[in-house]
DNA sequence: AGCCTTCGTCGAAGCGCTTCGACTATACGC
DNA sequence: GCGTATAGTCGAAGCGCTTCGACGAAGGCT
């Protein structure tokens, strides 16, 4: 009824528990002949290690955990999909991934949690610029890897999502749609000043390709609400009647600027295009029209972030992973070629439904 | 620097090993002082009880596994706060919860990771009716308890949506703003015929709450693609021009609906209202107007899911507990007073932005 | 031939905890 | 008063595994 133990593998097969336990780890050599006869006994058995007495032994668990800010701003399907890639790729390389959703905010909860042993390392989401946590870990002495970069990831390893190259791709896309005024719609200023990544190397990355391709950058904070994305919006164009295209970092935010070019009678892409700068499939798909996007690779940053992490957990001289993945441009309904600004304030057609809400 | 143990505990309290244990566990009585000194030296080292060693030797790890589908439809904002809302509820509880996301198709994968003794039991997701996965679970003989429930769920705990009554709550709403012919926009009939609960309750509720308001019950299955929505909203038209309410069952699909309605020149809610039946605040503020709709309770399913199972581990006759959770009502853009249908098929106002996807 | 490695295996000592049986001292019943 | 609980503590035996040291056998070197 209970598993079987590793005795009764090595009863069955006439050798030492030792043994047994080299011919699973491949400790120490053991004979083909007797492998064999050890893995037959295991599968006869229906043999599975067991995982504590395994860790308890060998003093690594083969548990990581997923450090998580609980209900934080802004969670939604690319995060779930990203857990879930991580949570595969540590369950194909044999670990388990384990959840702490917590905001640290002293070393204490955190400490506490690592120093049950119940895990070998941790890895960290949504990493500011200069995240204390990152100083925490290190203090902790906990092995760990982040997804996100603080501003000198000198020596730790990270997987993050290329936000300069994202948002540069996505302005190369519009100046070639014939786009001349293009502005960047970015998170609230808090974020900004507070370091977080996306809003700086975004931010960064916009100016950069703007100034290269001649143009002049016009860029503005948003909270991430509806409303502030109309009210953002509508005093934008008071103040740059001219813009065509916008390119914008939150998806609330969006979706108030695509209400209030309603309002004025402005259809999209015909006399405003937009491109979100990271937006999931499932949700871009929710407006309309559909929001043409840069999707950010969720999955493969799961996966490089566990994978970071075990590498760094299992080779002793472990060479620092360090990676940036750009997201991809998806073409929806959102974005077309740049209408004649001057033609556009009273729109061909009629007044839009007005707002509902 | 490692983590002190609980021998340096007892020598510094000057009480045996086992002692500590009993203070530790309330296992057996121990005198306040002697408690009180335990106590004491404990918190001077900062201990923490090692997890993986306390697993092995009282063969309760205090590790439950969550298992969710993999990359599965449908899975977004609200699937990932009711995650978050598990873990949290296992670790006030002084639990972990490990994630193991996969597709169960034989008793293999599964067995072969609980062999493995790291969980003390088995949180399951997205139950269908006839789900196979109980069937194995019970086999395997894993403690377990269920989100979602099985056709005949006599013997197992489990917490889910009421979907009949959230269906009903819904309708009655429609039925207060002057709807009179209200149509049903369930799954797909592939989904309703494997049994799929969401899509099988809330017919029913549909059925019966139209029935009980002398309504004529209008329903259609609908694949979850933005597509499917605009065919079946077309077709679901013409068979009934006089459909002046939806209630939707899939988030996609009303996007292909709220499409397929600006293509008629049809405005929402003004010429037609549409209630999503299980959309969370993220999904339904995404669109134009933003939906009214019913919000899953995920949080409290999480935490539900995860009490349910860990009182069942912990207490010996443990009372099953069985839970249905409705959704709540939030009124947004996408619902108003019943309009005159014969009033509607020529819009008062313009043809609206065509399809640009 | 003699010596040193390497291979293949065994037995035993833990890893840090829970739990069982045993023991002492005190309280209780009648 | 004596048996009998009960509170409070201790020591030791595991839980199922990894890993260390040891040892014989086989092979390589000079």
């Amino acid at each position: 009824m209970s598993a079987p133990t590793m005795e009764e593998v090595a009863r069955r097969a006439n050798v030492a528990l030792s043994t047994v336990s080299y011919a699973l780890n491949g400790t120490r050599p053991v004979s083909e002949e007797t492998r064999m006869r050890i893995w037959a006994a295991m599968d006869e058995l229906g043999y599975q290690p067991h995982a504590l007495a395994r860790g308890l032994a060998s003093k690594r668990s083969r548990i990581i955990a997923l450090l998580f800010p609980a209900l934080s701003r802004g969670f939604g399907a690319t995060e779930l999909e990203f857990v879930t890639a991580a949570a595969e790729a540590a369950q194909s390389r044999g670990y388990h991934l384990v959840l702490w959703p917590m905001e640290i905010h002293g070393v204490g909860d955190l400490q506490q949690l690592i120093r049950q042993s119940l895990v070998d390392g941790v890895l960290v989401m949504e990493v500011r610029l200069n995240d204390e946590r990152i100083e925490l870990l290190r203090r902790i002495g906990v092995p760990f890897s982040i997804i996100g970069r603080p501003a000198a990831p000198s020596d730790i390893g990270f997987a993050d999502i290329d936000f300069e190259q994202t948002t540069r791709d996505a302005v190369t896309y519009l100046v070639g749609l014939g786009h001349r005024q293009i502005a960047f719609l970015n998170h609230a200023e808090e974020s900004f000043n507070a370091g977080y990544g996306p809003s700086v190397r975004a931010a960064a990355g916009f100016e950069q390709v703007t100034r290269a391709a001649g143009l002049t950058p016009i860029s503005r904070f948003c909270g991430d609400t509806a409303l502030a994305g109309r009210e953002v919006f509508e005093e934008l164009i008071r103040a740059h009647p001219k813009v065509t295209a916008l390119a914008t970092m939150n998806e609330r935010a969006t979706v108030g600027v695509m209400q209030a070019a309603a309002e004025r009678g402005w259809r999209i892409p015909d006399d405003l295009s937009i491109v979100s700068l990271v937006s999931s499939a499932r949700v871009a798909e929710m407006t309309l029209p559909p929001l043409t996007a840069m999707t950010p690779p969720s999955a493969e940053l799961g996966q490089l972030g566990v994978e970071t992490l075990i590498d760094q957990l299992e080779e002793d001289n472990h060479e620092l992973v360090q990676r940036l993945l750009p997201c991809r441009l998806v073409v929806r309904g959102s974005t077309g070629p740049s209408p004649d600004p001057a033609l556009r304030s009273h729109p061909k057609s009629v007044p839009p439904q007005g707002p509902t809400g």
